[in-house]
DNA sequence: GTGAAAGCGCTAACAA
DNA sequence: TTGTTAGCGCTTTCAC
């Protein structure tokens, strides 16, 4: 704390904003006045003529409350925080935009932070943010089982839940229809010839991971094709090495299949990997299917088939759910299931005659 | 404002934040001495067993102090405001990153705002952070003539800017030494037998665009390389769009050539979007090196030769100017040019005997 | 319709 | 070493 001194240029008067106080003297009014005179919802308040000259000499001298002080005396902000595991994964950015966007048309800004996946940064960024009077929260952190948002949704805190779901009801999201997703991607390579499918699943902690691997699974029952076991692997993280570990593994022992559904893009990187290094081509010797086509998936190499997730439309949706939820506290706030479609491009194609795995 | 009741379950007292004057009472003292005995700076200035006293209280009642009242009081915040032009362009998250974990460290907070490349938006979020005391800034939307830079600079506002630089000499800056950069790409292509390279340049208003085209002029000259005119082409914005129209033009009426040197990463992947709408190959045709290491440019078809900067280090650099900035105002500031290396890949190769371009 | 007074929670000058 | 006092800038009862 010591020795800082921001902004020390303007401590001079000239450079100062024009305070409330001030703006009341100019005015000939008293500062309460003033201040109902300059909030919307007080307007009404103050005699028509009063309120005019008013506001017109606070344009003129420049005054805009201060939000600190403001924030202090009514506990509240204007501001949300937007809790996000790993700005680096190209799929949240443009839910952020779509946050961020949506919030600042209404005078509402987001308090964004990286909680680099780990549980503790993520608890005192939450802590800070709520000593801060943030009005709610949008996390796309959730895991299923996730005390701290049980804690908060059981204190009737406004939130919004993106991309990943709670196993706690009570708690709101917008998440895509990753059942659907599944089912499109499923019927996609039955169409293509394959009957011997496989699954590289993500964590089972989280609910994509988790809705994925059941959706799977049903869809195998569905199309009545082969639903051993082993056809799904579960991987330790959403990562392109979790993935490439998680393909050898099938590839070594599993049984004998022609096309992979990974969990989402990473994982599917994974699998480009791991049949490279074998020498396997794809899609001649296998299909791969990814999810959530984040940013250049349609730049690598072959160009990736993956279920088309709403990035942006995600986050604009839960900042229109939590202002709803803001505006009107007894609402009971609902849950989205946003479409999704499947981009076709060449890591799928027709189903090998022999394939290369026994 | 009406009707937003966050939080509204913790109205119930037993869940109040202790407050300074709780922990006084309990503790028998005043709040001033409370005060003093719970901040670094002021411990000194009540007796030890008193002190001790105060702080076990208040570690008991879970007490931490409301930082908004400590900022409305201080004029400071402990926060610094980050401001990112796009954050779904992939080059700036592991910035942000980078800034994150060095403040951090310190018990300093980034603002993140995301200004789409709007200068409008860009200005309210510098005034918005403002009237929330941030003690600095960090800019990565900086332009060589940036109007609003400069008067904060003229203001002596604490702040550092990161990927690009301005043309006043007054601001900080960490960024990667372009310059060189050119000069290792160059030197691998003609290492490669290139010798007739051309350079799509960037927006000249960035300090990026610019350095790296002079760079290229003086690599030509140094190099006694044709050097017309023409070998370079100037591309209206850092996309995948411009990238491709420039590439465009130069085949079309440009000079023989069998390298391009790109900007950025995401005109290189335009370069690849003209060269597939011909019928040309790469590296076999057309040799292209990239800027920035993206993420996934390893993945894309081919894997992009392209200069690595730094990403996660120009953001810690620069949260630790800052810091240092803030710790001692009078200290002057220094601008850090951070070293890049080449990674080399499979979108350069040999140069063709027989030209593709006219 | 307007003013007076109080106070959000904290820190900093001044006194004792 | 500690307490007193004042105030950061604003909103919000309560009077009038």
């Amino acid at each position: 704390m010591e020795g800082l001194h921001p902004f020390a240029a303007e401590g001079k008067r000239s450079m100062q904003r024009a305070t409330l106080r001030e703006v009341a003297v100019m005015a000939g009014v008293h500062p309460a006045t003033a201040s109902r005179a300059l909030n919307e919802q007080t307007e009404g308040l103050v005699n028509a003529v009063t309120a005019a000259r008013i506001k017109k000499i606070a344009a003129e001298m420049g005054y805009s409350p201060n939000p600190i002080a403001r924030s202090l005396k009514t506990a509240r902000s204007e501001s949300i925080g937007l809790v996000i595991p790993d700005l680096t994964n190209p799929l949240f950015p443009p839910i952020v935009r779509g946050v961020e966007d949506v919030l600042r048309a209404v005078g509402y800004s987001a308090w964004i932070v990286n909680t680099d996946n780990r549980p503790d940064v993520e608890k005192a960024a939450v802590q800070s943010f709520r000593r801060r009077n943030v009005e709610g929260f949008v996390f796309a952190t959730a895991h299923l089982k996730h005390p701290l948002l049980d804690e908060l949704a059981a204190a009737s805190t406004p939130m919004v839940l993106v991309n990943r779901r709670s196993a706690n009801p009570d708690i709101p999201s917008v998440t895509s229809d990753d059942a659907a997703g599944v089912a499109m991607a499923m019927q996609h390579l039955v169409e293509l010839g394959h009957t011997k499918i496989v699954h590289l699943a993500g964590p089972q902690d989280l609910s994509t991971g988790l809705n994925r691997r059941r959706a799977f699974t049903s869809c195998l029952e569905d199309l009545r094709l082969p639903a051993e076991k082993e056809r799904t692997v579960i991987c330790e993280a959403w990562s392109e090495q979790a993935g490439a570990k998680a393909m050898g593994t099938l590839l070594d022992s599993g049984p004998e299949f022609t096309a992979v559904l990974a969990g989402n893009d990473l994982l599917a990187l994974g699998v480009y990997d791991a049949l490279s290094a074998r020498g396997l081509r794809c899609p001649d010797d296998m299909s791969v299917v990814g999810f959530n086509d984040m940013p250049f998936m349609d730049k690598v190499s072959p160009p990736m088939t993956t279920v088309r997730i709403p990035h942006y439309e995600i986050g604009a949706e839960a900042a229109r759910l939590l202002l709803e939820v803001l505006n009107d506290p007894s609402r009971h706030p609902r849950s989205l299931l946003l479409p999704l479609t499947l981009t076709v491009r060449s890591s799928t194609g027709p189903a090998p005659q022999n394939p290369a795995t026994n």
